[in-house]
DNA sequence: CGAATACTGAGCCATGCGGCTAAGTTACCG
DNA sequence: CGGTAACTTAGCCGCATGGCTCAGTATTCG
């Protein structure tokens, strides 16, 4: 059985706050620095970094510094591991619309049995 | 332009718990009450049921008791969503790629032209 | 060298989350 | 009618999140 708990989590965690996924579109077109990236937001650099430091801690980007500017870079590797909990959602529901089906036949046999 | 923000917040963040994964998991192949749910969790009853509250509140089930049980029932609604906003990732992600060949090819047609 | 730029670190604050217990409330069973 | 079952309410606790400010540190520019 897959082990999903532990790193879903951040995964999702991460996408549940408006500037991190705005981040995220951004970082989708290409690298930018902290400061290109905390540009378009109304908040000190500080708070924006703490943004930053999750995505990096729950493995959406990495970053890396040159000179005095640090560049961040999108991983896009946790987008397989939603589509993996998609599919398997999916996957649930559709056993359970067979079995659905199922009931629906033997009823109708029964019905036809009469 | 698309107002991700607020509601997007609470499907993700429902999901950033795999106690809350796992009722979806568990209510996707079917409706069930609520003790019927908590049972495999090694928990209060008070606490899962915050769990319940916030998946009602978030909108990924709806809740309809009947005598003293509560029967969940998973609302699908919210996989939408998510798949929304991946799929406007995976056209971002596209743009770039595509500005990329076309960089490739811009240099391309450069050296083509030395 | 000195100043400006681009972060970074430390620490404060309010709120919310995820767990708990204890004490209701509301059906249903005998 | 009394008891058990199935939630439900209220309230406490510790920790994490998301914001802030103020004060560094490290590069780069003139």
């Amino acid at each position: 059985m897959a082990q999903y708990s532990t790193q879903l989590d951040g995964v999702f965690q991460a996408l549940a706050d408006p500037t991190r996924r705005a981040v995220l579109g951004r970082l989708g077109a290409g690298s930018a620095s902290i400061g290109e990236l905390a540009a378009p937001f109304d908040m000190a650099l500080p708070s924006f970094m703490k943004h930053i430091r999750y995505l990096q801690n729950t493995g959406w980007i990495t970053t890396r510094k040159t000179g005095r500017v640090r560049i961040c870079t999108l991983v896009p590797k946790s987008f397989d591991d939603i589509e993996a909990w998609l599919s398997e959602q999916r996957r649930i529901w559709e056993a359970r619309t067979d079995r659905l089906e199922h009931f629906v036949t033997t009823t109708q046999d029964k019905e036809a049995s009469k």
